[in-house]
This record gives structure tokens, C-alpha cells and sequence, in this order.
DNA sequence: GGCTTAATAT
DNA sequence: GATATTAAGC
């Protein structure tokens, strides 16, 4: 059973936003929280997806205010024609627009900035809205194959309910599918400039991974990284 | 336990 | 070769 620290991996959500950067941030935090994620710039694209691909995501996660489809009105169109629980979310917090989300049968408001540790836990709405999870899907794990084909894998259990076939995908779908691999952080000749100005700012003696991090300012970029590249050049100046 | 650094893996 | 991941040490 894929469940890691008690939580369900692999939960489908889809994330609506017309804000790209935002759409990045949250697409980041909920990979780091072992979700599989598909992004849409676009209500009415999304809500197309959705209506189509029907069975294929558990939870929706909505920014309020979008150009060409309040969130709101997706939201309703959500619980019309589909039975997926909904997350609001917006930077604008008043009680009314809050009571709004609600009302209008969103099962969660979320402020931006969102923080990963209020994603951590959404899936307990598909299991609220559900009454239950369907764990034993995760045992069919999503994998590729040589011909770049998406097909549902199965584990052990050679079981009845056995699904077969290929998988039609959207192309959202399959980029997501591929960025599930961690994308690796490129270090273009931008990043490098903040991130040598920032050793510089500290001092050569004082510039450890963590302090560069901070200096540097780059969403999504970990301590980690920092201290990868701040090996890689150590390395290479020594030679 | 978090952080840095060294070593190792991809 | 570049970046990630793990292990070791502080």
C-alpha cells in the first residue's frame, strides 16, 4: 500500500491559477508532499479537463479571481456536474469573500501565501467527501514505457479488478507525469551572478549554504541546492 | 536536531 | 560534468 507517514501518495490534484508563478509554487509544495499534480492557467480549460477526464483527478485546488472564469463559478460548476471537493484559495481574506467560498460548498479557503503544511493535509477531504480512499489504486503505480506510452502498472496483487489498457493523456498530464522526476535546478548564469553576489556579501569565511539561501531569495531554491553548487565550485577551484 | 561538509551516486 | 543524495561530523 503506497502510504508513506500516513499519508496516501499519488492523490490527483488539479491546481487552477492564472498566475504562472503561483501555479509553480503550489505545483512545487505539492510534489514535496507526494501528490501527483496537473496546473491549469485557465478555468475554462480546466473545468473542460475536468469534465472530460472524469475519475481521473480527487480534489481541485481554485484561485478565486481569474480573467476568464471567476473562481467561484467554477467552483459551482464543480459541484453541478461533478463530485470533486474543492479548495478556494486567494490572497484576499475577507470574511466575505471566505463565507462565499463556503457557502458556494468549497470544502477549504487557503490564503496566499499558501504554506506547504496547509497542503499537507487536504487530502483528508477526498476521504471526508469520499468516506473513503481507494488506497489499492496506488497499487497500480504510473510508470513509462520505452515507446514514451503511459500505461497503469500493476503490483502483486494479480487480482480481479484488474484495469487494463493504455491511458489517454492530456498534454497537462504528461508534463506533470514527466516533472514528477524532480527537476533538477539549472544554474544559469543568472542564478550563479545572485548567488556569487551573495557569497560575497558574506565573506568568503561566512558564506555557508544556509545564509547564501536566504541572501539569494530564489522561490524553490533549498539549502540543499546551494550547498550542491557551493561543492561543485569548491571542487572546481581546487583543481 | 539542524546545519555544514565530505563522500558518493545519478 | 553538474547536481542530488547520503553519510559523517559539529
Amino acid at each position: 500500500m503506497a502510504v508513506s507517514e500516513d499519508f496516501p501518495v499519488g492523490l490527483r490534484v488539479m491546481v487552477v491559477d492564472d498566475d504562472p508563478v503561483c501555479l509553480l509554487i503550489l505545483q512545487r509544495m505539492l510534489h514535496q508532499c507526494r501528490y501527483r499534480v496537473t496546473t491549469c492557467s485557465c478555468a475554462t480549460q480546466a473545468y473542460t479537463m475536468l469534465r472530460e477526464r472524469q475519475d481521473t483527478f480527487d480534489l481541485v485546488i481554485s484561485d478565486v479571481y481569474m480573467p476568464d472564469m471567476d473562481g467561484f463559478r467554477l467552483l459551482e460548476l464543480i459541484g453541478l456536474e461533478l463530485d470533486l471537493p474543492v479548495i478556494m484559495m486567494s490572497a484576499n481574506g475577507e470574511t466575505s469573500l471566505v463565507m462565499k467560498g463556503i457557502t458556494h460548498g468549497a470544502c477549504d479557503y487557503l490564503l496566499k501565501p499558501v504554506r506547504i503544511e496547509e497542503l499537507r493535509n487536504i487530502w483528508q477531504h477526498v476521504v471526508r467527501k469520499k468516506g473513503t480512499f481507494d488506497f489499492n489504486r496506488d497499487n497500480c503505480s504510473i510508470d513509462w514505457d520505452s515507446n514514451k506510452t503511459l500505461v497503469e502498472v500493476q503490483s502483486e496483487d494479480h487480482g480481479s479488478r484488474k484495469r487494463k489498457g493504455n491511458i489517454e493523456l492530456s498534454d497537462a498530464m504528461i508534463e506533470d507525469a514527466n516533472s514528477l522526476k524532480k527537476a533538477r535546478v539549472v544554474w544559469s548564469s543568472e542564478l550563479h551572478k545572485k548567488f556569487v553576489n551573495a557569497v560575497n556579501q558574506l565573506g568568503i569565511d561566512k558564506a555557508v549554504p544556509k545564509s547564501i539561501m536566504e541572501i539569494m531569495r530564489i522561490q524553490g531554491l533549498t539549502r540543499e541546492n546551494v550547498a550542491s553548487h557551493l561543492q561543485g565550485l569548491i571542487r572546481l577551484l581546487k583543481a
